[in-house]
DNA sequence: GCCAACGTTGGC
DNA sequence: GCCAACGTTGGC
């Protein structure tokens, strides 16, 4: 096992599109679809055993969710041409208890996530400190 | 349902 | 290249 770095992100779906039931369900899945240039760029920067926050946007924003990437980016197989890339998860672990978008917002912490300053970008990188602080909110950290 | 943020489109 | 109009996302 050579050292590798981790990185860390965070991606929306909206659950009546896909959920994180359906993940737990599949296992793993596909993420495409994707067509907003900075998400792509950032899906083009993933690299395989990245931790991803799965997070449900609409009625109950939340983080629910920690999954891997399971396939570093290849073209959007739901479009023509390569301008646009997808990539695969797999699911990890659950949040103890999902954590919902009104405690992010009160977390000093937290208070420079992507999440909160770019409202309308789906997928974003996250830092260690982030993502480690959220695993403490949802009881996941030990 | 409303509205802010912001990306895209198209006329000039 | 600028900018107004319009569409979409997503929180509330």
């Amino acid at each position: 096992m050579s050292l590798k770095e981790i990185n860390y992100w965070l991606i929306k779906s909206e659950p009546e599109v896909y959920s994180w039931d359906n993940i737990m369900f599949d296992k793993k899945t596909i993420w495409d679809g994707i067509r907003n240039y900075q998400a792509r760029n950032n899906l083009r920067k993933m690299k395989t055993g990245d931790q991803i926050l799965f997070y449900h946007s609409g009625k109950k924003p939340s983080i629910c969710g920690v999954c891997t990437i399971s396939k570093e980016a290849f073209p959007d197989r739901t479009t023509d041409g390569a301008n646009w890339s997808a990539i695969e998860i797999e699911f990890n672990f659950s949040l103890n208890k999902p954590l919902p978008l009104s405690i992010i917002k009160t977390e000093a912490s937290l208070k420079n996530m992507i999440l909160l300053k770019q409202g309308r970008l789906s997928v974003m990188p996250v830092t260690k400190n982030e993502f480690d602080r959220i695993l403490d909110l949802s009881g996941n950290n030990k």
